[in-house]
DNA sequence: TGTTATCTTTTATCCCGTAAAGAATTGTCC
DNA sequence: GGACAATTCTTTACGGGATAAAAGATAACA
């Protein structure tokens, strides 16, 4: 399921965001508030991170919290919105610069790590829709650093966009990728090998010409006789992302010499 | 949400996906079917393509075929599986060979300009799963094209693996990006120029230190002196995917003369 | 004519988001 | 003190989802 950004009454939902609700009055008739927006946010980010998106509902939050799930509607507008503030609040666990004293190359690899363990960390983010930004101030605290970055190459803001474009579409493809397959098996209680082990013995089953029918997908499977160069990076998305990374890295640079 | 290969029994799944079903004695007691695995997932697959994910239901691809949601179950174990046949029956329309005559990098435009497009007609793909590889055989078809034409800049099948999930990550990213902006908007009935005309000046609203607290943002957004080179294509996707897709093709020519 | 296997609907269970109404709490004003 | 109003939170209810279980309908066999 795609998420949207809340559609309901957006300036309610940025000054949320922006926290610019004006300050309540310091007294007022009615219950103090038990909850607050900050309290719920936190938890609601605990059940996303524990159990996954598919998993976060109204009820739960307001169990973790005591409370039923109606109660949440006094301090937030909807489930849409909710989300929208876990995404910018967990934004912020993001640097917003890079050193770029050893120029941009080593900086984006570094951008590239951040983003990747951040992701890995909070995989329901990969969710959210992106096309809408939620435009909290997070989110543009965030693209700071990777815009400095990028400027450093000396490339024009179109061009900054359309590689930035990519580089989070590479990152947080791998991130799904990697996350995916951490959530698949625990969900179903076999491993990740067991998983595949049976599956290929399966497609033997339905398949016996596999091999001759898809001679691609047999070759790009195959073990390479080409050594490791150098030890393997015990980094998360294991070598097909420094692989991907690089690539990417000498794409921008032939951009940058293209001027 | 992330939609998961059915988990329930792996082997009939994979049956059903390589239609190895042992064909059914001609004559049997009980009324003739009078739907098909193949009519469900067309009706299927028309809902998806209509009203996106989110919008399919078995109640409503049943309405759809003058059946209720339960009658489907008779003919596919659960909604998981349902998705995997539509995954894999829609991947049928994508090629499985491209023209490497005038070498690698033409071919590998024609493969991300068919995918995408693939996906802009099928967006709801983009929310199957791909970790777990629905290993449908249309999925295994279409991987020959992709990797005939990669096994041909000379790369290892290792490099080739990297440099493949990088050209799905950025694809697919793209094509998110392009369909969600084009659904959002017309859920709200709100165009896309309104949608952040609307947004920006909430921002300004919102935050009146903008451009101050975020300089890099603002830089950017901003548009270049440069001016066009040359006519911009009218493809989907635009400017920004031909620049991301410049950049990919330039970085793998970089790995190709690395050797 | 059963009997039996099959297709389909009905019914029911348990989830979800959230609207509406009411109960409980706590302040202000008289 | 009491009335009133504002506010928090719960209860209840609605419509929708996937799907299990049971019941109804249909068509071939003996």
């Amino acid at each position: 399921m795609v998420v949207f950004a809340g559609q309901g009454d957006a300036r309610r939902s940025m000054a949320l965001l922006w926290r610019s609700g004006e300050p309540d009055p310091e007294v007022r008739p009615g219950p103090k508030p038990g909850l607050s927006v900050d309290v719920i946010v936190e938890a609601a980010i605990e059940v996303a991170d524990a159990e996954g998106m598919a998993a976060l509902s109204m009820r739960k939050v307001g169990d973790r919290l005591g409370r039923t799930g109606m109660a949440l509607y006094t301090y937030v507008p909807s489930k849409g919105e909710l989300i929208d503030l876990m995404y910018d609040r967990v934004l912020a666990e993001l640097p917003t610069r890079y050193d770029l004293g050893a120029g941009w190359r080593p900086a984006v690899v570094s951008w590239a790590r951040h983003t990747l363990e951040f992701y890995l960390r909070h995989p329901w983010v990969l969710q959210v829709s992106q096309v809408r930004p939620v435009l909290g101030p997070n989110e543009f605290a965030m693209l700071e650093g990777v815009v400095a970055v990028l400027r450093d190459t000396g490339l024009t803001p179109r061009r900054v966009r359309g590689v930035m474009a990519l580089l989070f579409d590479f990152v947080r493809g791998a991130a799904k990728t990697v996350s995916e397959s951490r959530l698949a098996p625990s969900a179903t209680g076999v491993s990740d090998e067991e998983w595949w082990q049976a599956r290929s013995s399966l497609l033997k089953e339905v398949e016996p010409e596999f091999a001759a029918r898809f001679p691609m997908a047999s070759w790009v499977e195959s073990q390479d006789d080409e050594p490791d160069d150098g030890p393997d990076d015990a980094h998360p998305g294991g070598e097909t992302f420094s692989i991907g990374l690089n690539v990417l890295l000498d794409g921008i640079e032939a951009a940058v010499k293209a001027g």
